[in-house]
DNA sequence: TTGTAGGCGTTATCAG
DNA sequence: CTGATAACGCCTACAA
């Protein structure tokens, strides 16, 4: 026997209170076909003896289990923080616990795979993995509740409008002057980082500025891609007087970079990331950054597999804020030189 | 019918292969028991079809699900990468997943209803929970596996030499030069915090040097703690040539309030960390750290869980190691003012 | 080496 | 409103 016969279970309650197996069932469910005397009876006894129910017998009997899954390729760590802080708010109080799934190779299969053996209610995918429409079909085919973050379009979608919030930081950045401004761009698989990369260059089209390909640098969301990236924008001539990441991670290795080779952030030159994670108000200078709610966003998501997505009304915003710290001066308080 | 038929169970794999759900269950679970025609004809069709037994059925069965969980008071968000990371490694290709357990308010009652509701195969504990022996007892209870990181003594501990380790490191820094050392301290309720003091004390004593009070301020694993006590240690006169933070949240801090304070890291002043966690490559300076390697523990955690521990040969090295970036200076190359 | 019967704790069905 | 009875998919005893 491996279960300790001490460890109580449904026919023990069905039998202290007199009643039957199903009945406990439907209390514990909360089914309304239950007389009022019934159920302050039976949860009487349930308070007293602290019954769990098994999540197992449950899940075996329902076909489902109650974890929700956060599913990512290990590209952006840098949200992860903000989005598993999120999605554990969402699930405080609950029967819910979080699994963490990261998947490499082939997600279909490593995704199926899972899903057949634990049966997760719900999973949350991160971007690039949220743009794949083959994983939505996954979850669709075996029933499970599924929510992509970062991505709009399509029923499961949650997300802001990265597009207009790169835009609108550049825009900033245009406003205080500066016109030579680097991009430091993210994966070319990834539709986010394109959608960034697409910002600036409204920004930088609005205002007429100088957007050839000599001011963007490749990144993959890495904070040592950010450094490479940070590098290469450095040499070009003229320097940019201000260089944007598509992320924070990359921010702070344009950051590295710069100061490594004697150019002081952002006294001779200014750097803005994007998403505001943790590492944004860390480093030094503290980055100026594009605030994305991953953290609401992966909330409201696990209130969406729960089934208890708010009313429009009462959702979170949801929308973009740009956070001011000090990487970034005027252009004309910047000096050219360390 | 939740499940849709379509999904196929031991007994498609027993009508196919044309032997009994037990036997298939002895070649899953890797029984001697079987005929090697009779395993590799089973093994053929398991492949053929993709079958993934059912964790819930399996987990109801055996009284223990497939979940690793890892249980932590969020009191330090540094070293949970590391962790989260060294234990998805450690159950890589394995039938394990990991479930993220923050536990705030009272640990064992938290605890003991996650326990009742998932019976996971095991636990880790992260300090300052890993140093409480009624959370272990509660293990013991249950039959839930349990290793507690950062605590050395006891059958379940695992963890490297913090006192040693921090008390290397500031040894290290008297040979540069330095001898007026501060020090921001952990929560005085985690003994893991106490150990680095210790170290530090120790350090300061073998070298006569002064370890008065003045030099010590308390931090709570935070970055703003660690701003915080970082101004304090700032305005001690005379002021200390370097500051050694017991984490590298609170060493990130101290630096933010140096520079913010126009003193220059490492030029006016030295700054050293502990964790070595990712956040120490980041900042700029790049903080010089004693590495802890979280990841490896979190990683052999797994595998006693897994009943897989290493001999003791094999087991990885589990020891602390300097590494040196660019936080600290030579007390000789260091000016008195920015 | 293999198979049969029964149980793990819960939920669904369908009749009272 | 309530309760027998039969799943859910796998594992352990015990036989063969």
């Amino acid at each position: 026997m491996h279960i300790p016969s001490s460890r109580i279970t449904i026919n023990d309650i069905a039998r202290l209170s007199g009643v039957s197996k199903k009945t406990i069932s439907r209390v514990i469910n909360q089914s309304p076909l239950v007389s009022e005397e019934t159920r302050s009876k039976v949860e009487a006894i349930i308070a007293e003896t602290g019954f769990v129910p098994n999540a197992q017998a449950r899940a075996l009997a329902r076909g489902r289990n109650s974890l929700i899954a956060l599913v990512h390729d290990g590209s952006d760590r840098g949200i992860l923080e903000a989005v598993e802080s999120g999605m554990l708010r969402g699930m405080e109080g609950s029967e819910f616990s979080l699994v963490l799934r990261p998947v490499e190779g082939d997600p279909v299969a490593r995704l199926r795979s899972f899903i057949d053996q634990h049966r997760p209610t719900g999973i949350v995918l991160l971007p690039p993995l949220s743009e794949s429409e083959e994983l939505t079909l996954l979850c669709d085919e075996t029933e499970t509740r599924c929510v992509r973050l970062g991505r709009v379009r399509g029923e499961h979608g949650l997300a802001c409008d990265d597009r207009t919030a790169m835009s609108e930081l550049v825009a900033w950045l245009i406003r205080l002057g500066h016109t030579r401004i680097g991009l430091v761009s993210g994966p070319e698989t990834s539709l986010t980082a394109q959608q960034r990369e697409l910002g600036y260059l409204d920004a930088m089209a609005d205002h007429d500025l100088d957007r050839g390909p000599a001011l963007i640098a490749a990144g993959e969301n890495s904070f040592e891609s950010g450094m490479e990236a940070g590098r290469l924008l450095l040499e070009v001539s003229p320097r940019p007087t201000a260089i944007v990441a598509c992320n924070d991670e990359m921010a702070a290795g344009v950051i590295q970079a710069a100061q490594r080779s004697g150019l002081m952030v952002p006294d001779a030159i200014s750097v803005v990331g994007f998403d505001d994670t943790p590492l944004a108000a860390r480093i030094w200078p503290a980055l100026t950054s594009m605030h994305i709610p991953w953290a609401a966003m992966a909330q409201e998501a696990v209130s969406r597999i729960r089934g208890q997505a708010m009313a429009a009304d009462d959702a979170p915003a949801l929308k973009a804020d740009l956070v001011i710290r000090n990487s970034v001066l005027p252009l004309e308080n910047q000096s050219g030189a360390t």
